[in-house]
DNA sequence: CTCCTAACTTGTATTTTGCAAGTAACTATG
DNA sequence: CATAGTTACTTGCAAAATACAAGTTAGGAG
């Protein structure tokens, strides 16, 4: 009987900390997201390099704590995660992430049209995510 | 010679992980921010019980990671802890946490007056976090 | 049936975190 | 001005999380 460690306060900023205070879940979150990756593979070949036991391990967490689903794909051996409406609505949150990190990170990653659209149409930016999030979820796995 | 691992990607989500994704630094973010604390006991003793030994590592990594400046109190053994632009720039992300966590938190401890507030002026409530850190940092130490 | 693939598990080394004690610099007090 | 108390740490060691390499199991394709 394995029972989860007690939580540490009830601060939201906890609760947060809780979900995706680790050096993965964020990561995943932005496969899902923004990636639309959905598979196995998929996630463990993103370039930082997670391994097999730990996504294994994380994607078990996030599918306790709601964020993702397991659905079976039509190939038996693949299994699709889908982000939950808890999971999707993150997508403030990762936007936001997302422009503090294009601001004070001299290298960043994130595209000029990207940042164009984050001062442009920011609220039209989480909303086109959150659909197609929603889209792939209730879309029927290859 | 200790050296700074390399980065894992320029991924902006990945930025930000390298910045807080472990199980302390929004805590510690959230006390400078919201609660108004600078100092090592006042960190200390919030309610997640946060080590001695850990404490002082992260406002190491904050402060090499351009989060926080150490300043001088006038009484010489104290040390204040205060945030940087970069630091005060993180509010709408924590804020936008605070809006999360208090929507799928079933017990979560957001007061009443502060989701009303995010509800009613999430504007008004970020800038005044910004102002108020802002007061602070210019403020002479105690 | 044989080979291949996808999603894991297992074993072990390394790193990070947590807990309990210190310690050095400074301040307050008699 | 000696002593006691504070403040911001450091140190030593146990426990947990993470990383790396190598399996293993359930399907599917030919």
């Amino acid at each position: 009987m394995t029972m989860k460690p007690p939580r540490r306060s009830d601060c939201p900023t906890n609760f947060a900390v809780e979900h995706f205070g680790d050096r993965w879940t964020l990561l995943l979150i932005r496969d899902l997201l923004f990636h639309g990756k959905s598979y196995y593979q998929e996630f463990l070949s993103d370039e930082e390099g997670i391994s097999t036991n730990i996504l294994a391990a994380r994607l078990k967490k996030m599918e306790a704590d709601g964020l993702i689903l397991r659905q079976k794909a039509r190939d038996g051996r693949r299994i699709r995660y889908v982000l939950t409406d808890k999971g999707i609505d993150l997508a403030r949150i990762m936007v936001e992430i997302n422009r503090w990190s294009a601001k004070y990170d001299p290298d960043t990653g994130v595209p000029a049209d990207h940042s164009q659209k984050i001062k442009d149409d920011f609220e039209g930016l989480i909303t086109d995510y959150q659909r197609n999030a929603v889209a792939r979820r209730a879309a029927s796995a290859d």
